[in-house]
DNA sequence: ATTTCGATGTATCAATCCGATACATCGAAA
DNA sequence: TTTCGATGTATCGGATTGATACATCGAAAT
């Protein structure tokens, strides 16, 4: 769950875990505040499964940080970058890069099936700010699971709600509830039609850059395209 | 959290915790599916603080009554149970009743702030679900909190969002969101309208069953009106 | 100039929740 | 008669949270 996003944001350009925080809750929504609770244990999973490494960068105090950085000039290099927000300096700091694996890892993760379980929002949103990594079938195919998904929410509530018996508050909190799930349905047919007409267009135009919604991104679904479906372990 | 789900439906009758749980599901749309590994702990929780007391029902003979903290070996007794051991036994079922502790328990956890974290919204649609147990004011100051926690979000995401350089899913994730906290905010407006014109209708009319949103509950607001703030432990 | 204070940065802890799993009974369909 | 799904209680490992701790930095306040 968070080892996705951590490996999505990994796969744009490496970061600290403090960065890596501050991109979720401003970049995305989702996440409103991610603990570092549950973001560095993570990391350390990461690392300790080879999907992500680790530079560390100067400590200054205490304890003898291995001091394997493959870097040399923290100085000279924090002037030079001054440019940028993610700029730091020689406190202590561990920057994550993704690993080969890593993308691997990430891939597979992103194609496969989400849990249907209590935070299915988060973890459809989560996948779909990642969406552009995937080849467009497997986009439309997230698109409408999701769809199907908060559709048959939506018919086994409406049989419960059913019941006469609620109270005023708890009777407008299910009928708000259902509501907003109509709206995300209609929100989510709207995308599933530009998905459609995209697919279509691309289909007409040949193999032009039509299935690319970013052109920064290098990969814009080839690499999945290509890659065998049941894609080993 | 889960404690306040708990003892808000014990609030009403007892029961035992499958029926807690299903409840849970079809009464509330809240909590999907809550699951067993914690209601049953959160059940000790309750039982273990003396905010709810469990009857064991289902033995011939209420003899057995095992220490409830009997940990010893629950599966060799159970098969034991099955061998011949006691025998005729109807199905095992323990039935939980809240208890006076309980519903100052209760109270305690409806009234109190509800965390900005993570599930705000199950926090405050939980609360929400209660809220006939609350005094009116209690009640709309639950409501206007709320409003401003999602307005405050609202802020917060439209400085953030405004980032040009988000590709097509990201936005319209973004813009999704945004709208749905909108589409909430005047759902709360009107649920707030509705409380204001009941208190002003409450006023005017002397003290009529104005406040009352469900006349099937004998508390209706008076209990919490005179409790001090501070509320001891 | 020095203190104060908030942002940056890494890290751990107890408590909690979830998903999976196990065990067991029951009624009804096959 | 067996099978099967609903009911029912319970535990385990793993993930997440909120709180807390520690430390450095930049800048405003005194």
């Amino acid at each position: 769950m968070l080892d996705l996003a951590i490996l999505g944001l990994l796969f744009e350009q490496e970061m600290h875990g403090y960065e890596i925080r501050r991109r979720l809750r401003d970049e995305l929504g989702l996440f409103a505040n991610i603990s570092f609770g549950s973001l560095y244990p993570a990391l350390s999973r990461l690392e300790r499964s080879g999907a992500v490494a680790v530079t560390e960068s100067g400590g200054t105090s205490s304890a003898p940080l291995l001091s394997t950085g493959s870097l040399g000039g923290e100085r000279a290099g924090l002037r030079a970058r001054r440019s940028g927000a993610t700029l730091g300096t020689k406190r202590s700091r561990k920057v994550y890069r993704i690993t080969g694996q890593g993308r691997a890892l990430f891939e597979q993760l992103l194609e496969g099936e989400e849990p249907a379980g209590a935070d299915d929002a988060r973890s459809f949103g989560l996948r779909l700010a990642f969406a552009r990594h995937l080849a467009p079938s497997a986009r439309l195919a997230l698109l409408e699971r999701r769809r199907a998904q908060l559709t048959r929410r939506l018919a086994t509530d409406l049989v419960r709600a059913s019941g006469d018996r609620l109270d005023v508050y708890t009777r407008s909190l299910v009928e708000h509830s259902t509501e907003s799930t109509e709206h995300d349905i209609a929100w989510l047919d709207r995308l599933i039609d530009a998905e459609r007409q995209k697919q279509a267009a691309s289909r007409t135009d040949g193999a032009r850059s039509a299935d690319s919604t970013d052109p920064s991104d290098p990969h814009s679904g080839d690499a999945m395209t290509s890659s065998s479906p049941t894609g080993a372990s």
